[in-house]
DNA sequence: TGTTGACCCTGTACCGACTACAGGGTGCAG
DNA sequence: CTGCACCCTGTAGTCGGTACAGGGTCAACA
């Protein structure tokens, strides 16, 4: 038999969260607010650990918290076809292509700047003549 | 001539830079409180252009706005070897490194579940079911 | 039985690097 | 003289958390 309700720190544990972050969640209407018990403390059931477990893994895929929303609201659109899922994965990707190109384009800038550098005196620098406007 | 003295726009205009972003720069103390007009306008000198504009290509370049500021304190020690500079830039060269494979590493993790989706319902659909606990 | 200590509660402030107003003042051209 | 572009201060919001402070709860152990 499974614990039918988990303690915040449980939650927090079994999905490699911070308690405070959880409590964010709550805070933010991503996470619904769970049962308390009688001394106040938060008791979640196994569909809190499911939610919570679906936000962090979008979250460790690079979603944002809305497009974590959107998510959670279609998943719950069983019958529908997934073509909006698939639509908002796909931007998701394009917008990490984006930055991984633009973070090639800084990282040939910066290489270029290093590679000048003859390792003399400040004044000579190229790294910071590149910086100073001429 | 150049003229002396230039308005706050002028000088956002001139380094492609908001205004509530120049007098952000000067609340957080990375660009020094100018002069005042009689009217209470701040009057740039060519030296705020000059500092402005070393912020803003560092800061394209990714730096933080603490490394800037190391960096701007590093350029006035004229006759100093360049170690400490390069150092900076060769470490935050390695963070972006870091960015980008993190990046790719997402990157192939949502492609190849994008790749999995047959385009059915909701109930099947393999990007859902692949952030779903099982 | 009492006391320690781990855990939990709320509320608020902070991080970086801006951005966006609101509600006014200044300065110049027509 | 009036309209408009520009400037001023001060404050709050963005995103996704993180960090306390100042308390309450609960179980184990002496
Ligand atoms: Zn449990
Ligand atoms: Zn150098
Ligand atoms: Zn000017
Ligand atoms: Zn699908």
């Amino acid at each position: 038999m499974e614990k039918a309700y988990h303690s915040i720190g449980e939650l927090a544990e079994a999905t490699d969260t911070k308690v405070e972050t959880v409590r964010y969640y709550e805070r933010i209407g991503i996470l619904p607010a769970p049962k308390r018990t009688s001394g106040n403390y938060r008791a979640y059931s196994a569909g809190h650990l499911a939610r919570l477990s679906f936000i962090r893994r979008a979250r460790d895929l690079g979603f944002t918290l809305d497009q974590v929303r959107a998510l959670l609201a279609l998943a719950d659109q069983k019958k529908q076809d997934c073509g909006t899922v698939d639509a908002l994965a796909r931007e998701h990707l394009a917008d990490i292509d984006r930055k991984i190109s633009d973070l090639k384009a800084l990282r040939r800038e910066l290489s270029g700047l290093i590679g000048q550098c003859k390792q003399g005196t400040i004044a000579d620098c190229r790294i910071l003549s590149a910086l100073s406007p001429r």
